[in-house]
DNA sequence: AATGAATGAGAATTCATTCAT
DNA sequence: GATGAATGAATTCTCATTCAT
């Protein structure tokens, strides 16, 4: 074994354990034994348990939000380009299915926990990802192919919320629906709700309540 | 002090400190002593750190479910009954922000893992939730309101997601949309992604002009 | 074993260690099995590891300067008192040896470090020791049995230093002087050194060199 | 940069490092990255952390004792060689700040002790103060400017006391007497209680009046 | 029912030192 | 000489739970 894969030996079997048991229910012993490495070497490279996590977390999250916006950047329209981003999005989750599960099984909740005052580092990943569909939202919006009946940055932030939502339900079981179809039900019912061709606006619902 | 004021003591300070601090970064010890009592007394009355837990958690999810079952009930169009229940939905989470920050911030996850093979009797609550749904989706299926384009119990499996994933974002601050604008706009998009209004599927969406 | 006991023989236990091993070179592992508890026991009653050795400290320094503030109190003339003193120095930790042997072996550096810019609060302790003395410099200045040839105050830190240095060198086996003669030579050269007799005063050494 | 700075160049940032925070709150490390070097690099020049703080030690009570020994030396009587020596001592601790606090600080405790029943060779230097001093006060009893009541070498023994716990006292804090102020002090009282001017010994003391 | 002292099985982390390059 | 990745033993502290009173 290279010198160089010792740092990512260490980062599968921790992604492998994290997913199986869950984060706090993972020693850094185990990971260790198991990587074939001393403990030490864990804090050599990581500082610590959860500097391990950490980037597990950012080699994701940069992967991830790399690929959605790629696909933001090319040609096509706005409705095209959400459909294509919500696609990405469940394709890419399900062929990185064990490294998600360790975000959705048991997130260190310190780790986005607001320090002196200051928003956790952490929260700059999460608002591109909000940038990102801004974006296309409003490219849909002057291409003609999307109306959001609501300001586009909200929209986004609701958007987020679904993709979330949806994911994490049907990754930890807790709703009954896989992945693949899930990406059709998101992709169908954004569309419809943002289609310039409905009559039906949102704004209705601002209205009253008949 | 009565007895049942005990118990009420330490329940409340119990979502207190768990909503604020988190579940386990909450101890016995701390619970205790701001609830005037002895430590073991936390256990005569639940029996453990987990059993105070479950104790917030079913008071909670039992009022929500009664809700949400006795609007669903009423005499009402499917659609405006999905209209009644999102709006109940963030009313219900707006009063109870505290108790629902303690589920959001750090469930603990064991409590959901299912136990010799059979589910975490916690996923039943969870269920409950699903079939009120999908009630609401047949009821205007039925009576012409909306029009779902996937199987019903997909779409309330949907829902779940879309309201689960918005109001986490929402009130842990992922996103810069308070619950009361949130509730407006998820009403508008679920009863325009539903509307029997919009000819134009999803799927189709990028053909039809009309 | 009563229960009040067990916080004396881990108190007893750990001054013992202390002194022979030093404080870092002992264990909180070793204290708990050599007083026969558990581990979690020590923490029970001390929170910490140095807060057994503060405890420690703090019921000697408490004996110690109440026994000098009462020879302090006490009718003699100020150069009777100051002898008293110093017998009562030197005699106390013959006899508390063991206790002080702690304190002078490695007295855990960081327990007096001033945290966030504000004085170690165990320097009150030690001004205390200060006070005393500048009482009695003061009381043989009027009563005309003692004339000390600096400010009161700083003639009394410096009778602190010498106190303090001169023990220790004794316990340390720096010097080969055992306590009871450092005793006399202290009272001794203490005495002569602020003797009002002497004709040749502090002020020689002030104004030049021959 | 050549070998001899690489060396010094520890030195200095040890030096800096120890007298700020103490030497066992200073990691080979944090050496190591202050000085520029890598890490294995101070165990070619020093084989352990220890022998980096013995160099210091080493160098500093090198340079101490040669002072010492050559004022010793010189053709002065008694008396104005013992004030010479603890004005150098002031002094020179005065020019060597920080080197002096970091053995002060936290001085290595298992330096010290005995091993295998043979007293520390570190003890070597401390005695040889002593030597120097006890050839002074001899020298003084000659030629009559100083007549110490108790044995030479205890009298030794004592001013090193002395000279040790007054300067500690002052360079960590606990007295408010700045170095200047104490060579001042130190001197006049030891001159005054080793004169040959005063006939009344500290036991003596009380009764004559002349 | 209520108490709260006692428990004890962990777990993360530190850091001087080594050694192959 | 110089490097710095790797080591791994050692240690303090946590905290849910128990049980005798």
């Amino acid at each position: 074994m290279g010198e160089k894969n010792r740092r990512s030996a260490i980062l599968a079997v921790a992604s492998h354990l994290f997913a199986e048991k869950g984060y706090s229910n993972t020693t850094t012993a185990e990971i260790a034994q198991e990587a074939g490495v001393a403990e030490g070497t864990l804090y050599h490279h990581f500082g610590s348990k959860d500097g391990i996590f950490l980037t597990i977390f950012d080699e994701m999250a940069e992967e991830y939000l790399a690929g959605a916006e790629r696909l933001a950047g090319d040609g096509k329209t706005g409705a095209e380009t959400l459909s294509g981003l919500i696609r990405f999005h469940f394709e890419y989750l399900e062929r990185n299915k064990t490294r998600f599960l360790v975000i959705l099984r048991d997130f260190p909740n310190h780790l986005a926990a607001d320090r002196d005052g200051r928003p956790a580092e952490i929260r700059n990943r999460f608002s591109r990802m909000t940038d990102i569909l801004s974006l296309v939202l409003t490219k849909g919006f002057h291409d003609g192919t999307l109306r959001p009946s609501f300001p586009v940055r909200d929209t986004a932030g609701l958007l987020r919320g679904i993709l979330y939502g949806t994911t994490r339900h049907s990754m930890l079981g807790i709703i009954d629906v896989p992945l693949s179809r899930l990406s059709r039900m998101v992709e169908g019912y954004c569309l419809q709700a943002l289609s310039p061709d409905s009559r039906a606006g949102g704004k209705r619902g601002k209205g009253g309540k008949k």
